[in-house]
DNA sequence: ACGATTTTTTAGTTTTGTCTAAAATTATTT
DNA sequence: AAATAATTTTAGACAAAACTAAAAAATCGT
């Protein structure tokens, strides 16, 4: 595997992650993403697409090859780690462990990482309940949807939350939700999409619409994982 | 303290480096210690000297200013807690260190590091033996001497080494001599200038002039610590 | 379908950090 | 104290990654 600069580890991320959710990613979208010009974007498509990292032909949109997303899976691995041992070891809190981890995951060492992952015990998930890929790039892929899908009186874990502002942390915690929390949707209230939501035997209690889009949940069917993941060697 | 790329700290810390030998660094040494062209060095002192991190005179060689003296201990804080961190909790070893923390040297997070620096119990050597900077870069000058230069049985501890290959710690291992250990010379021979040491009550072996000359010593005239520096808040 | 709008690309600059080659300065030697 | 040698600086170029402005292509609205 060879080495890419912090600038193009940035392009190659953000397009695997706006392809997650379109099938192809846009010039506009990525700049937008990247708070770049789109004309940087299409000069950096050029560069990638020598590299095979991706398929690109002008106009159409972009799709990472298998080799950009082998690297793309690289970072995100380095970027959850860190992640991971800034909450856990040092204590950062919730919201502020993205932000420090932008900076690590381009330190791209592999025996480095992989002896991180050995120390943290192979966490599966990162603080925010993404998962983590392991050594060969591979992921968990769980099943989660938003909380605001999750039908009526089914047991579900809170598996992540997508916003990471200190403001929906705040939230949280006065809620007492946190990844790994088990809980069920009571009530539904059509009118401004707020619910009802009850966590164990406790009384239930009210959410918004704006937190229930950014909770996703794994919907645990029989019994599942407490969402602590940890596994030692 | 402002922000400065990777460039620009590899040059304050080179400077800052050979300025303990030398009082004033010159345009050659510097660009022969960053494996880069004289041209570069004077394109970069320039950059510096706008930026107030030296005082330069063309011609007339560099030293740090005040301010660049400040930038250079906290980017060499950074390396050390990185480096103490690889060995202590990451199990690298002795020769492999310095190279990963020349990546994570550059991130330049206060939090992080300060976090770090408690979560590892404030060390005072990195690894090899050479102080770290507090959080105010405050460091703590120990009169280290160059095994050659001890006297006879003047009972000393091992604080650093120089030298960082795996060669010499090949050696070192099976001479039974890391950081910490304490000794003294039992007899100096001119002829090749080898010695003969003593290490608690064994019996006493011969070290080559080599090896004598990347250990570093403190003589402990009277008690002094045991080199494991350790202090936890 | 065709003109208007939006999106994307091209062309030409800028900044940072590097380089080579040549000029300027300092140091050394006889 | 010249002449020579070594060091240092200047001048001009280049690559990476960004930008602005303008041209080209695709898409949309009627």
């Amino acid at each position: 595997m060879l080495n890419y600069s912090t600038s193009e580890e940035n392009y190659i991320k953000a397009i695997f992650h706006l392809q997650r959710q379109e099938g192809t990613v846009t010039t506009n979208e990525l700049a937008n993403e990247l708070k770049t010009k789109p004309a940087s974007v299409t000069d950096m498509m050029k560069k990638l697409k020598v590299k095979k990292l991706l398929h690109y032909q002008p106009y159409q949109g972009f799709r990472l090859s298998n080799e950009g997303s082998k690297v793309a899976l690289g970072i995100i691995r380095r970027h959850r780690l860190w992640e991971y041992f800034l909450a856990e070891k040092l204590k950062f809190s919730w919201d502020e462990v993205h932000e420090v981890a932008e900076d690590l995951e381009h330190v791209s060492n592999k025996k480095l990482i992989d002896k991180l992952d050995e120390y943290l015990g192979f966490p599966r998930v990162d603080p925010h309940g993404d998962p983590i890929p392991d050594v060969n790039g591979r992921i968990e892929i769980s099943k989660k949807i938003c909380l605001t899908e999750l039908a009526l009186n089914i047991p579900a874990t809170v598996s992540s939350v997508s916003d990471q502002s200190s403001e929906i942390l705040e939230l949280m915690e006065h809620k007492k939700i946190a990844i790994g929390t088990k809980l069920e949707v009571k009530k539904k209230f059509d009118f401004d999409s707020s619910m009802e939501v009850r966590i164990n035997r406790q009384p239930a209690f009210t959410i918004s619409r704006q937190l229930a889009e950014n909770i996703f949940v794994t919907p645990s069917l029989s019994s599942l994982s407490n969402g602590e993941g940890k596994r030692n060697k």
